[in-house]
DNA sequence: TTGTACGCGTTATCAC
DNA sequence: GTGATAACGCGTACAA
């Protein structure tokens, strides 16, 4: 294997000047002790030959490799991302570089990438929600890492006395004023189409809803909740069964924005406005949202910043060293509500009794939530040949 | 600063098994020479001891970093999560890793990733069309790389000579389909929405336009192009101008799918119905030109082929080695026409003399083309929490 | 079959 | 201020 050389090395600098090679070591790091003009020397043979730092030699010394593993379930699943738009552009300005993980879920990729992070000594890991959940084996490799004080940030697991941090959206307040936003549109019989069953995430973003809705005096009817999951096909399944029942709700609160655009284009499909004949609600606010038509009313996750968030975390933890505790260094962002088009006044006679659409009445807490869907102003842009 | 063992190393394994550091090697690398029991109290001890490998010592003994830097404009660009995929995906099947660079199409940006590469000694470099034209100072580290023999692999440069493969998407038998497409519908003015200027790819793409309206006898007239862009409002923008014209035109081809949604936007928000009174063309395909309402018919790039192709080409010229002449090593991919809702047939009564809409007439080379649009079935899947 | 010696490029700790 | 020496973990000649 005739390795070629990719770069020249420190010791081709201290040919060239004629000086040593730790000379040349303590002009690259900036250490003292080099007069100016040794200085000026060897930093312009650096330039002439094009000098890179060798980064292997340098970890291999003893120093940090500045690159963190990021794993998610795929990067063409929309809700990603933005999240490692936000984690790239922290890492960026500390100098650290991003090793891509896509795992689909699939434990032996997400072992592999494990390896592949512990082999290049990475200096952090951060990983999708769900991740701890999917396989013991993983969340034992990821306990490891851990234990050897590479810092783990996660999403949305605050379970107590792990060593991870984790990068927690608190949505009760969004919910709620999701939920207002229904009631006062007029809208009584609300479904909601599930997320998948079996993670964390999933039983939050239901009793959110349920402890907002109740908290309204307005509690969900269960027989409204079906099964329901992540993608456009669960979001159309699940409209077709709500919408086959007796008493169909005139509103669906969707697992998530793919779900709630499966279920738009299901309703559509078979003779129903929306949101003249029934209002959709998602989840996550993924960029296309906004776009699609009807625009969709969702709970806005903050995406890049919860990527930002999870990078200053990262590098906060690589500041501060092993002594800390790491965990219960959590971070919390806030959900927000964003009105759209997908979600308009219920034309329904009311099935039951009781107060009337557009009927002003008691806001239950309403002041304290973040009222005004500031709508985003992000774009999507660029988007090349 | 007191670094941990983040692994245990071969000496630790040696020492807990009793035999010499390069036993272990031996095992590690399969090689001949050592008995059977060894081998397997050595496997044993590995397992026990969560053994792996230092790729740091490795790359700096001599053997490839089994990374592979990835440069693209930026993630959240509906465009390139496929692309990278497509990458990923044949990186994993070689064991190779990948370390994702957003540019944002800034030099700065583009040359910091392009130092990190380097000083990592990433095996290769894949990076988005556009990049050799954007500074000669990327160019120039480019082509040092290459000079290398570190393999590159571009999108849509072929520019002969160039130490770089390049992956091509043939187009002109799509955008012939599409000509077709338009004008069997009846449409006889037809805008377009230009790609930004200056970039390879922009002229080719308006280029095989116009040669393949001028094949079927039907010459684009020039004062229909109209500069547009690669976003939204570019779109919008375009759209307007365009409808602004004296005799407007009654089919649009935008510069790409999300132009052709924001042309598309301002159409519907100016009282145009899409396709009942203008009928819109995407180029590229990204998921959501399927999602969208209408759904858009356009130039689908086979984007995760793409990569896929991308990372093929680099792994074969790191098999093959140096010796070979890197050039006119080009894939050749083919675009194919996907005809959707926002297209239908023309409306007003054509302004000039000539054949009717629907009326059946000769078609110049139609049977050449990839004539069915095969509509794609993989899905946008599984969003998460 | 196994052990010894050396070097990859870098940095840190020493003397000079 | 500058130059030699050792060490990081691994792989490969080579010798035993």
């Amino acid at each position: 294997m005739p390795k070629q050389p990719v770069s020249s090395t420190m010791a081709d600098i201290a040919r060239a000047c004629g000086v040593s090679i730790q000379t040349v070591s303590a002009v690259v790091n900036d250490r003292a002790g080099i007069s100016d003009e040794t200085r000026r020397r060897v930093r312009a043979v650096m330039q002439e030959l094009d000098y890179q730092p060798n980064q292997h030699a340098r970890t291999l010394r003893g120093y940090r490799n500045p690159m963190i593993g990021v794993i998610i379930p795929s990067i063409t699943n929309p809700f990603f991302p933005e999240l490692v738009r936000g984690v790239e552009d922290v890492a960026r300005r500390s100098g650290h570089g991003l090793f891509l993980c896509n795992d689909d879920y699939e434990e032996q990729k997400a072992l592999d990438y494990l390896g592949f992070i512990r082999a290049n000594h990475a200096s952090g890991l951060i990983a999708a929600p769900g991740i701890m959940e999917s396989s013991p084996e993983i969340e034992r490799q990821i306990l490891a890492l851990a234990r050897r004080n590479v810092p783990i940030v996660l999403f949305g697991e605050h379970r107590q006395g792990m060593p991870v941090t984790s990068i927690m959206v608190d949505a009760r307040a969004a919910v709620l004023a999701t939920a207002q936003h229904l009631l006062d549109l007029g809208h009584r019989r609300i479904g909601i189409i599930a997320p998948p069953e079996g993670m964390i995430v999933s039983r939050e973003r239901i009793s959110d809803f349920q402890t907002a809705f109740a908290t309204l005096g307005r509690p969900l009817d269960p027989a409204l909740i079906v099964p329901g999951g992540f993608d456009m096909e669960c979001g159309s399944r699940g409209a077709e069964q709500l919408m086959a029942m007796d008493d169909a709700p005139t509103a669906i609160i969707a697992a998530n924005d793919l779900a709630a655009m499966g279920a738009i284009a299901w309703l559509q499909g078979n003779g129903r406005r929306v949101p003249d004949d029934v209002s959709v609600v998602g989840y996550d606010d993924i960029p296309f949202a906004r776009v699609f038509q009807p625009s969709i009313t969702t709970v806005s996750q903050p995406l890049y910043d919860m990527g930002a968030a999870a990078m200053t975390a990262l590098i906060e933890q690589l500041a501060a060293g092993p002594s800390e505790p790491a965990s219960d260094r959590n971070v919390w962002l806030a959900a927000t509500l964003m009105a759209r088009q997908s979600t308009g006044p219920c034309r329904q006679q009311p099935a039951e009794t009781g107060q009337r659409p557009g009927k002003k009445r008691k806001t239950a807490r309403i002041e304290e939530m973040p009222e005004t869907p500031r709508e985003e102003t992000r774009d999507l842009e660029d988007n090349p040949p």
